[in-house]
DNA sequence: AATTACGCACTGGTCGGACCAGTTTTTTGT
DNA sequence: ACAAAAAACTGGTCCGACCAGTGCGTAATT
């Protein structure tokens, strides 16, 4: 199905391990065969394996200790449902974060120039968005959250702006998103992005364009650092587990 | 930082050439040194190399073609200038007013940034663009203009903005970058630039994140209306000119 | 006999050289 | 001058060797 075999043999034995890992014919945790094993029950080189469990590796989907073998590090076992999340950004954190920083400065500058700039047009549609987002069950407003915020920099009437804001959304994996939109299921985080939305609204449709920028940047931020603080806890979380586990098996 | 360099050459390789794509030492699209080349100039053998390329492939950094090389495919995706709806855009003059508006705001947090995180060596750099910028022919000194700014927005050291400047920059033709350089021949304007570059340059040196910020974003609100108001003036010209015609053709 | 220590048989990590297969540049023969 | 052949790149694959951690079983020591 996703068999890309693309260039070569490395590539195509990196994907088929893949394969046998999520279709958990190598369980988390348990013991990939060793590379002179793979490389003589595959044809292959040594040499071709090892690039294999690299790519693999690079992935995060592997773990390779000296003199014991690799292992698969599929951190939780839960099929594909909440979270695998950590997993994928978990090496770089670091960007998501400078994502936020930048997307700080230019939501804020869309609010800003949304309130200024901002047709009747826009603020109907804008008045719109926010309504059917309020009005929403919490639990599938992503889409209308989203439509929220693109409303608003639609009406910044900046094409640039708009664009940018774009390509770093698509930048976000699923994942993230998916987390940010788990911040709704913690009442607290909920209520203070609501009054965000209040206060980005009010403030656009007022034409108040500092305080737009203001509510807007305020927002963003507050997105980010709910996600650092998440992260944080799942590191201890991860942590613990770790740590128990070693407990078991000493 | 995140420098993990924790099992070895094939890891702390990949990660050191990870660490220059995301400084943007290797600018997206760019040709990474062969194999060959890499595996002399860093003292390992070529397989080592090979498996930390391997790595970054796993994360998607890079991208290898057979008898070609290996190229970075950038980690934050380009602000597609080729996307149908920029290619409509480019060259309207509003998007270029609309590029500087955004621009205004990334500078300015670039500088801020730069100010709170310049390393020492950043900081030597900064000022050692400086000072080549300030000494050199102010007819020639497009590139050195560049290359201050640019060291700026490395300080950052924020791989996001870093990517995100370069994609706008690379969005405005070479006929406005001229004009904005052509901004120099009138002794006013040029004072006025020598001044902002001044002030930046000892905002960051000096950390004073938000001066900083400020001097960089009056320096491109400031390059922006210049070019504004040279355009007005040809306006007029060409009406003028224009007028001419039908008089004459009347 | 129990315990320690050695050593062998694993594991991955690194090396160098060889060769194949695409791509690009240079040379060469007309 | 031009087109074809050749040389000089590039990555892809293989081999065989050796080093370095790990673990286990056996032999030496107590």
């Amino acid at each position: 199905m996703t068999n890309k075999q693309a260039n070569s043999t490395s590539q195509s034995i990196a994907a088929h391990l893949e394969q046998m890992i999520l279709d958990g014919s190598l369980a988390p945790e348990s013991k990939i065969p060793s590379e002179r094993q793979l490389s003589s029950r595959l044809g292959v080189s040594r040499a071709i394996v090892r690039e294999a469990l690299h790519e693999l590796h690079g992935r995060g989907m592997i773990e390779t200790r000296h003199g014991k073998g690799s292992f698969v590090s599929c951190v939780v076992p839960q099929v594909d449902e909440s979270t695998p999340l950590m997993q994928l950004y978990i090496g770089h954190s670091r960007t998501l974060y400078d994502l936020f920083e930048v997307r700080e400065q230019l939501e804020g500058q869309a609010a800003a120039l949304a309130a200024e700039r901002a047709t009747e047009q826009d603020q109907y549609r804008i008045r719109k968005a926010f309504e059917t987002m309020e009005a929403a069950d919490p639990l599938t407003n992503a889409e209308l959250d989203h439509a929220f915020h693109r409303s608003i920099v639609e009406a910044s009437h900046n094409p640039v702006l708009l664009h940018v804001l774009n390509s770093l959304k698509s930048l976000m994996l699923d994942s993230v998103q998916a987390a940010v939109m788990n911040l709704a299921h913690r009442k607290a985080f909920k209520q203070q992005i609501d009054r965000h939305h209040r206060q980005i609204y009010h403030a656009v449709i007022s034409r108040q364009a500092r305080w737009a920028r203001k509510a807007a940047m305020a927002h963003v931020r507050h997105v980010s650092e709910s996600l650092r603080q998440i992260e944080e806890q799942e590191k201890h979380l991860i942590r613990a587990a770790l740590d128990q586990r070693e407990v078991e098996s000493a």
